[in-house]
DNA sequence: CGCGCTGTTGAAACTTGTCAAAGTTTGTGG
DNA sequence: CCACAAACTTTGACAAGTTTCAACAGCGCG
C-alpha cells in the first residue's frame, strides 16, 4: 500500500491544538488559549464512507467541514444531468463554504474514499471569530483562497487545451501531496477518469488519451489509478508552452 | 442614451445609510446606529476612468471595493499572455476579495466605463464586523455567493457549448440589469466581443457568430453593443435543451 | 475626415466529442 | 477462493464544433 499515511499524521489526534494540519486550516497563529476555545467548538467528527455524501444540494447549511483524512469531490449538477466537478479536497482543506450565502448548500460533497471530517458549526465559528481576531482573519483567508483557486480553474477551463489541462491537474495534485508529506512523484488517484474529465471540462476518453500520450512521451507512468510523475519540468513545459 | 441611470440612483448619495444599493451590499439589515459606523468606515470614494485599473495583480491588498456606478471586469493573465476574464461587476457588487488570502491582489480589475467605487479598508471592516454581527454575516455571505457564482461559471466553461454559453451570459446580464431597475430586455454591452469570449472561454469570432445566429433565429436584436432580448423563453430553452 | 479598433463572415484546419468494441480491475456472492 | 458481473479504462474511426486565418465592413475617437 504505497499511499500509507505519513508518520506525522499516523497517531490519532483529538484536538485542533494537537492537529498537525493547522497550518492548512483555521488555527494557524492562534495562542494556546485561543486554540483551546477552537477545540471546544470543533468537538464533533464525522466519518463519511466512500461514495457517501457529506452534504447535498438543498441541505440546510449549518457547518463547514475540515477534511481530517480522506478525499472528497464537490460537484454541481444541471437539470439535464450534466455534472461539473468543482473541486477535489484533501486533508486539511475546508468544505461547505458554498452554503453560507443562502443558508442552503449549493453543491454536493462526496467522499471518494473512506474519510473523516471535523465539523465546525458555522454560527459558533462566527461568534468565536468575533472574539479571536486571528481566527477571523484566517477564515477570511481561507475563503479568499477558495476564490483565487476558482479563478485558476476558470483560466484552465477557458483557455487551455486538453493536455495542458491534464498537466496542470497533475502538477497541482503533486504539489498538494508534497505539502502533506507524500511523494511528489507517485500517488494514487482517488477519482475516475470521468471525474477528472468533468473537473477539467473534458470527456473521459480525452482524459484517457492524454494520459496515454504523456506515458508515450515518458512524462509519467500510468497504471490505472496509480500515477508516477517522471518529468515534472516536462509537464511544466506543456503548461507554459504556446499551443502553436 | 437609453441606459440612463434610473431614478432611484440619480441623486447623489453620500453614505451607506442613504445608499440605495444596500440590499446588494454589506449593509443589509443593519440598525441605523450600525449604519452610521459603517458610513464612517466607507468614507472614501474613488473614480476610475474607463480603461483604468482599479487594481492590478501584485498590488498590495488593503481594501475591498463596492461598485457605486459603472462597470468593471476582473481578469487573470497567464505568463504566455492568455487572458481569462473572471467576472463583470456592476453597481452594488463587491470587488477585491481575491486579495485577502495573500495580502496581494491576484487579479486585475479594470473599469469598462467611467466608474466610481466605495473604498472599504479591509482591516477596519474586520474590526467593525467583530462588533456588528450582522455586518460580519453579510460579508461572509458576499464571499460565499462569489464562490457559488464561480461554480456556476465553471459549469458553463466545463460543460456548455458556445450558444449555451452566450444564452446563459445574456440571461444573467438581463437578470442583473433588471435587479437594478433597468430594462430586462434592452441593454448596452460595456465589453467587447473579445472580452465576452474570454469570459465564456470562446474566441471572439465564435461569440460574434453566436450573436448572429441568435439574431437570425429572432431571439435577440443586435446592433453592435446594443442588445435587445426578444425571446427570453427561447434563450432559456437553449440552455436547458440537450445538445443533441 | 480618416485611421484604428471592433465586429462580421467565410473556408479550411484542428481539437475534442461521439460511438463502438474490447480489455482490465474490482467487488460480490457462491 | 473462484467466478462472474459491473464498473472503469483504453483505443480506433469518424463526426461535430470551435478555432484559425483572412478579408472586409462599420463605428467612433482624435
Amino acid at each position: 500500500m504505497p499511499q500509507a499515511i505519513p508518520v506525522s499524521l499516523a497517531s490519532i489526534k483529538v484536538a485542533c491544538s494537537q492537529c498537525s494540519l493547522r497550518e492548512l486550516c483555521l488555527s494557524e497563529g492562534l495562542s494556546n488559549e485561543d486554540l483551546q476555545k477552537l477545540d471546544e467548538l470543533v468537538g464533533a467528527r464525522r466519518k463519511v464512507r466512500r461514495g457517501q455524501n457529506l452534504y447535498r444540494v438543498g441541505d440546510n447549511f449549518e457547518a463547514i467541514y475540515a477534511v481530517r483524512t480522506g478525499f472528497f469531490k464537490t460537484d454541481v449538477i444541471m437539470e439535464d444531468g450534466r455534472e461539473q466537478v468543482t473541486g477535489f479536497q484533501m486533508t486539511g482543506e475546508i468544505l461547505g463554504m458554498d452554503g453560507i450565502g443562502t443558508e442552503i448548500h449549493n453543491c454536493n460533497a462526496v467522499a471518494l474514499e473512506d474519510s473523516e471530517v471535523c465539523i465546525i458549526p458555522f454560527a459558533q465559528l462566527e461568534t468565536l471569530s468575533r472574539e479571536i481576531t486571528t481566527l477571523q482573519h484566517n477564515f477570511h483567508k481561507v475563503m479568499s483562497r477558495e476564490i483565487v483557486r476558482d479563478h485558476g480553474l476558470m483560466m484552465l477551463l477557458g483557455t487551455m487545451r486538453a493536455e495542458e489541462r491534464l498537466a496542470a491537474f497533475l502538477l497541482n495534485l503533486s504539489q498538494r501531496f508534497t505539502a502533506r508529506g507524500y511523494s511528489p512523484a507517485e500517488f494514487h488517484l482517488r477519482m475516475t477518469r470521468e471525474e477528472i474529465g468533468s473537473y477539467l471540462g473534458l470527456k473521459l476518453e480525452t482524459v484517457s488519451r492524454a494520459f496515454s500520450r504523456f506515458q508515450e512521451e515518458g512524462l509519467i507512468g500510468v497504471q490505472q489509478k496509480h500515477i508516477r510523475i517522471l518529468d515534472i519540468p516536462g509537464l511544466k513545459k506543456i503548461l507554459s508552452h504556446q499551443q502553436s
